[in-house]
DNA sequence: ATGGTTGCCGTGCAA
């Protein structure tokens, strides 16, 4: 199976980037977050052809999320998070019983500090939150993936500069620390990873707000795809697809691609 | 220290 996730940023502007991606590295199960589009409007239509089975939760303007994939799917979920119908979360299992859960976390809005930002407090709340789910399931025999825009990059090398983030939220300790209970919750395997080097510099994001994104250079990875211990031998392979930030009208985030043997 | 861009919607807000 190859997996692929990406936040799209609007699933209505950029399905013919699907059609692109499909294309060029044949997912067989694409996860999109950010699609900004209520249940109704999903274009359906135009990505029916490439993914027969889909499930989307979404909601206008903004957030949503959607599973497309190739290989059919048994049951179909998707919970609230924080008391609120933002339409983060979206999950499917497939035959065989690996459960496959898609993320959108809260950005956090741009001052780190949860008692004058209430976004930020929402943001650690929201990881809490999957903490808790995540623990109270954990299970050694388990097959599970869980991927998404987490909106936080967790690693030095996960940032253009360490240093110079480490007060910009995304990267900021007290999320740190929050992704690594999560991870720590259920041993998810971070499956990126696994194939490249703590040593290695890597991105999913780099802004709007630059006149060459490559030549600056200045993204963090805020996208994973971890997968519980039972899946760790499955997985072949992992990559950033970041050719697919020079297409034309791109996501600010680019694709990340994880083949593993289901 | 600042501003830089994008999408959706409606001319502001979130990222």
């Amino acid at each position: 199976m190859r997996l692929v996730t990406w936040n799209i940023n609007s699933v209505r502007l950029r399905a013919p980037l699907v059609h692109r991606l499909v294309d060029e590295i044949a997912p067989d199960v694409l996860c999109l977050q950010e699609t900004k589009v209520m249940d109704e409007l999903f274009p359906h239509d135009e990505l029916a052809e490439l993914f027969p089975h889909r499930h989307a939760r979404g909601m206008k303007a903004y957030n949503g999320v959607a599973i497309l994939s190739r290989i059919p799917f048994t049951a179909t979920g998707g919970d609230d998070w924080c008391g609120r119908s933002d339409a983060r979360h979206a999950s499917v299992t497939f035959e065989g019983g690996v459960e496959l859960h898609d993320f959108y976390v809260p950005a956090g809005g741009d001052e780190p500090d949860p008692e004058i930002n209430d976004k930020f407090a929402h943001k650690l709340r929201f990881l809490d939150e999957m903490t808790a789910w995540s623990g109270a399931q954990a299970n050694p025999e388990a097959k599970r993936i869980l991927v998404g825009d987490l909106n936080i990059a967790p690693a030095e090398n996960d940032v253009w500069s360490h240093k110079q983030l480490l007060k910009i939220v995304s990267h900021t300790p007290v999320e740190v620390d929050r992704l690594q209970a999560l991870q720590a919750s259920h041993d998810w395997v971070d499956a990126v990873r696994h194939f490249i080097p703590d040593s290695e510099k890597l991105f999913s994001w780099w802004s709007y707000r630059s006149r060459d994104w490559r030549e600056s250079n200045r993204g963090r990875r805020l996208d994973h795809v971890w997968v519980t211990p039972a899946l760790t031998k499955s997985l072949k392979g992992a990559s950033v697809f970041d050719d697919a930030r020079d297409w034309t009208k791109p996501s600010d985030h680019a694709p990340v691609v994880v083949d593993i043997d289901i």
